[in-house]
DNA sequence: CACTATCTGGAACGATCGACAAAGTACCGC
DNA sequence: GCGGTACTTTGTCGATCGTTCCAGATAGTG
């Protein structure tokens, strides 16, 4: 009884996303908006409420993609050092992936909103922190089997480690350069011995 | 045989850095720099040039106060391992320094910025290398010393100590907990082990 | 002291910002 | 096919953007 939407919805995030990775949230403009997702500033209007929602929308969508994705992979089941050793390169990859500059979100956030958006803040540290659980489960059982150092508590290496992957994003937005990353990654994971 | 410029420019460039630290440099108005500096936008515009032209000033200030006492400290011939841990925690001090959200103008340049103003990259990259460099040069000594591990050659070990504090810097922005990013930070170091 | 080169703050520029309202359009149940 | 409903488009709103210009203020020179 209504007229459907004719969009994508979750294209149209998907636009906006690659969008505020590559420009940031003030460095992108309704207009830019509007080009990439090729809707009217009306629909997106309609759709996200405000270029707010249409940000924390793309920060969702950004933490399903990337994050949560990772949180899979470390409670596979396979061994902690392996999973942990995926993680590293896939974010390796994923940075030196393209050309088009496309930053990571959460790092860009962090930076850019977390201060001025509690809504951006929560969704940061809730990232942030399962994906840091996720690691802690892994470690300590790695620890109780002997697989890795006990000098360190899980808790700490796990922290060291999300900050490793933080800092290799920062880096690559600097000089994306690939084996150099993939070595400081290897480097990181020296601390598990 | 004029008239001499009445404000003092260091004063001005160390107000609009905090500005630029705080709210970024899209989210920075010219107005906001007025304010902070106590300057008309005329004088602004004399002084610098352009917004532009300011905020590379700023980046050029942050550059030789936050950034060159690090390489000398590094430098200064002291005990490697000393002086990275002196360097580590100072870093976590200056992030969790006080509530006034100053994030750190490298890291938030390097996501915002870089990819945009290639003047902005090349500064990145020289304060970036000049770092890794002195961390080089220490660390070779050292393992020449058989102080740390020559498991990894000193280039990865620098590389990666430089990516650790810049993973340091958007933990910090992310939830400000001096404690904790210590305790990382220390983790960090145990890769010299 | 008068002159003048320079600096100063603020007014004003066109452009663009985020946001919104109204009009047009396509789809649904009937 | 019709009415109603939701979605899309378009144009425009006041505000603010970065920038420029100007008139007045000021300090050094002769």
């Amino acid at each position: 009884m209504a007229r459907t939407r004719e969009f994508d919805l979750d294209a149209a995030v998907n636009a906006a996303m690659d969008v505020f990775r590559r420009k940031g949230y003030e460095g992108t403009s309704m207009r830019d908006l509007s080009e990439a997702t090729g809707l009217g500033s009306g629909s997106i209007y309609a759709a996200f409420g405000s270029k707010d929602g249409l940000y924390l929308a793309a920060l969702d969508l950004y933490r399903q993609r990337y994050a949560a994705p990772m949180v899979d992979l470390l409670r596979s089941g396979n061994d902690a050092r392996a999973v942990i050793r995926e993680v590293f390169i896939g974010a390796v990859d994923d940075i030196t992936g393209d050309g088009r500059h496309l930053s990571c979100l959460i790092v860009g956030a962090s930076m850019e909103r977390a201060h001025q958006d509690v809504r951006v803040a929560e969704r940061l540290r809730s990232t942030t922190q399962s994906l840091e659980l996720a690691l802690y489960d892994l470690l300590a059982e790695a620890q109780l089997r002997g697989q890795i150092t006990t000098d360190r508590s899980a808790t700490d290496l796990a922290g060291f480690l999300v900050t490793s992957l933080q800092g290799l994003r920062v880096m690559g937005a600097i000089t994306p350069d690939r084996a150099a990353l993939t070595r400081y990654a290897e480097v990181a994971l020296t601390c598990l011995d």
